[in-house]
RNA sequence: GCGCCAGUAGCUCAGUUGGAUAGAGCGGCAGCCUUCUAAGCUGCGGGUCGCAGGUUCGAAUCCUGCCUGGCGCACCA
């Protein structure tokens, strides 16, 4: 089983994914039952991104798929009539050679064994025994220890062409919805401060990942889940408490595990002028909830400048309100999986895997109240009980111990839950460099370097690329100087520059890219290597996609388009379009149209602008 | 002590889920502007893939053990 950061295998998940209708219905019911607390969200204001997912007719099937499923296919008859098992997987790759053709398989290498022979001769026997369709390819040669490379016949290229040009900012989706409803929860900051680096990491990310889910079928809730209850708010109060009686003139302490920051003594104030009539403060719960509010709509206007919206925002207090923390414990005790000891009331976690058991419910000398993996369990089940059959948390790794808990409070509930479930992205550390040296500060914030100091600072775009840029797994780096900087070292200005160069042209060339279709075309008048190389970037765009998306790694997308970044420059560097013969610039405004709508998508899948000059 | 993550060129990082001679950017060196953005492009040099075993046709990738760094191991959230 492959385990990274935590997530389980994407196809026993598929294959886990059962009675779609059924739980669809489900979410239809949970709906009208108001099972999905709203609690006031942003408005879908950001008129750059446009998320609404392209209609069926308008999806586009990848034309190098298209041709790879067609040689899968025959690879797959001429292996079984050689003696290969029926459910043989046959492997299509891109070779990064340019001498291994554009499509190559490993095939006979796999084989050999089984058939017991070595793998240059299998590989000959396949060669010998294909039969494909005519215009699919110019050559299949065995090379190396027994693979098969396939060159493509160049009208497959002229066709993947006009069929990007055709699909416009469909190219890059897959055709057939895929799977049932998938819930991706990120930020889930609390309401007791400005959102940090981290949050903004996960913003990104959460973001992108949505997105490349969307893109490949699935039907995607972004989701914010926050802690409006408990001690965390309590200290909250009290700090604003504090600031309050120092205004006054009074001498007083923020508490043991309160907030320092310059904001607590900004909302001291703010609570002062809205509330003439408690001017010592002492009303707690007012203060809370005016905190809550106030931090709160800060924290959606940063989410919103950087572009982030979403579908549903999740109070922990509903869970306590609908009783639903309760029904957990209850379930959990019914089922026999819990013992009290020292007066707690403990869960046997280790049943399932976990290194000790956990307390559930503390002794009454310790106020007697569910520790904070109940709701979060029974927060879990309103996920599945809403119909989510995939649910993806992003997280920092830094509550890694949280995901073990969670699942195993779900299995003890015996709901059929699968295992693997919630899945989670967990992301490292985010350390921010200025003039070579760590940040650690903001004024605001105190501790900490909040999103909005780098979004002011360095842009939305810059701070999202930088964010998605690294995997996850791998603590970033953010260089506030590289970030600033408007040349090719900055990799966001270095992706954006080779799109406005394509709009360029269409710009200088008075050209509407619109009346560019590629159709009637002489595709042949792309003569030099770079264009070829272009094109089956290209084409390799779909694929980046798909496996991104299973991988839930939006890095695999940002490393994508500054190759293609790259190919794009060359060539714009190489091949002059506008002035050239008419075959040529027609041939070359096509390739350029197309690299158009390639840069666009990927950058409209990582959140981005897709700049026409800069 | 236990768990999770990382370790690849001087620096920052990729590496198509086990493939072919391990790649890119920066930095260094040498070049390229009557041109749709030189805000760019080309070439050269640069490696014990942390270490040691194992698995197999084949390992940076999978397994085991170690080393180094980060994070986490509450009746806190």
């Amino acid at each position: 089983m492959r385990r990274r950061g935590g997530a389980p295998v994407l196809g026993q998940l598929r294959r886990g994914v059962q009675g779609q209708r059924v739980l669809r219905d489900r979410l239809q019911a949970a709906e009208r039952e108001g099972e999905a607390p709203q609690a006031g969200g942003l408005e879908a204001g950001d008129p750059v991104h446009e998320r609404d997912p392209v209609s069926s007719e308008a999806r586009f099937e990848s034309r190098l798929i298209v041709v790879q499923e067609q040689l899968r296919a025959e690879l797959v008859r001429v292996a079984v009539s050689l003696g290969a098992p029926a459910d043989l997987v046959v492997e299509l790759e891109t070779p990064r050679e340019q001498s291994h053709g554009d499509v190559a398989t490993n095939l006979a290498l796999v084989l050999a064994k089984t058939l017991r022979a070595k793998p240059r001769d299998v590989a000959q026997r396949i060669v010998a025994a294909l039969a494909l369709p005519a215009g699919l390819v110019s050559s299949v040669e065995v090379a190396g220890p027994g693979f098969i490379n396939f060159r493509l016949a160049e009208g497959q290229l002229a066709g993947m062409l006009r069929a990007i040009i055709g699909a416009g900012a469909a190219y890059g989706r897959t055709a057939a919805p895929r799977g049932g409803p998938v819930n991706v929860e990120f930020v889930s900051a609390n309401p007791t401060g400005p959102l940090h680096v981290g949050h903004g990491r996960q913003a990104a990310l959460g973001d992108a990942i949505a997105t490349l889910l969307e893109w490949t079928g699935w039907a995607v809730t972004r989701e914010f889940y926050y802690n409006d209850g408990g001690t965390q708010m309590l200290n909250l109060a009290a700090s604003i408490q504090a600031r309050v009686a120092e205004l006054r003139g009074r001498a007083a302490e923020i508490p043991e595990g309160g907030y320092h920051g310059e904001y607590i003594r900004e909302l001291a104030g703010r609570y002062l002028a809205a509330h003439p009539g408690d001017p010592d403060a002492a009303d707690r719960e007012a203060v809370r909830r005016f905190a809550v509010a106030a931090l709160r709509e800060e924290q959606d206007r940063d989410l919103q400048a950087f572009g982030v919206r979403f579908d549903v925002y999740f109070l922990e207090s509903s869970l306590y309100e609908e009783g639903r923390v309760d029904d957990t414990v209850r379930r959990w005790v019914a089922a026999g999986h819990t013992y009290e000891r020292d007066g707690a009331l403990w869960l046997k976690t280790t049943a399932y895997g976990d290194d000790k058991d956990r307390v559930l419910r503390r002794s009454a000398e310790k106020g007697g109240l569910p520790t904070y993996f109940v709701p979060d369990v029974a927060y879990h089940v309103t996920k599945w009980r809403r119909g989510f059959t995939r649910a993806i948390n992003v997280q920092g790794a830094d509550h890694h111990s949280t995901v073990t808990r969670v699942r195993v409070g779900l299995q003890a509930l015996d709901l059929g839950i699968p295992e693997g479930y919630p899945e989670y992205v967990l992301h490292q550390m985010v350390t921010v460099t200025k003039g070579g040296e760590e940040v650690r500060i903001s004024k605001r914030a105190g501790s900490y370097v909040t999103v909005r100091d780098l979004v002011d600072e360095v842009g939305r775009d810059a701070v999202r690329y930088f964010f998605l840029m690294r995997k996850a797994d791998s603590h970033l780096q953010f260089d506030i100087d590289l970030a600033l900087k408007r040349s090719e070292e900055n990799p966001v200005f270095y992706v954006q520059m080779a799109h406005a160069r394509m709009s360029g042209i269409f710009r200088v060339g008075g050209v509407d890219p619109a009346s560019v279709t590629g159709e009637g075309v002489d595709l042949g008048a792309l003569t030099d290597p770079s264009e070829a190389e272009l094109i089956k970037l290209l084409a390799r765009f779909p694929a980046a996609v798909e496996r991104a998306a299973e991988a839930l790694d939006p890095q695999r997308i940002t490393t994508y388009v500054e190759e293609l970044a790259r190919a794009a420059h060359l060539w714009y560097h190489r091949c002059r379009v506008l002035g050239e013969s008419e075959p040529v610039e027609r041939a070359r405004l096509a390739l350029a149209r197309a690299t158009r709508v390639v840069l666009a998508n990927a950058l409209a899948l990582l959140g981005l602008e897709a700049p026409e000059r800069m």
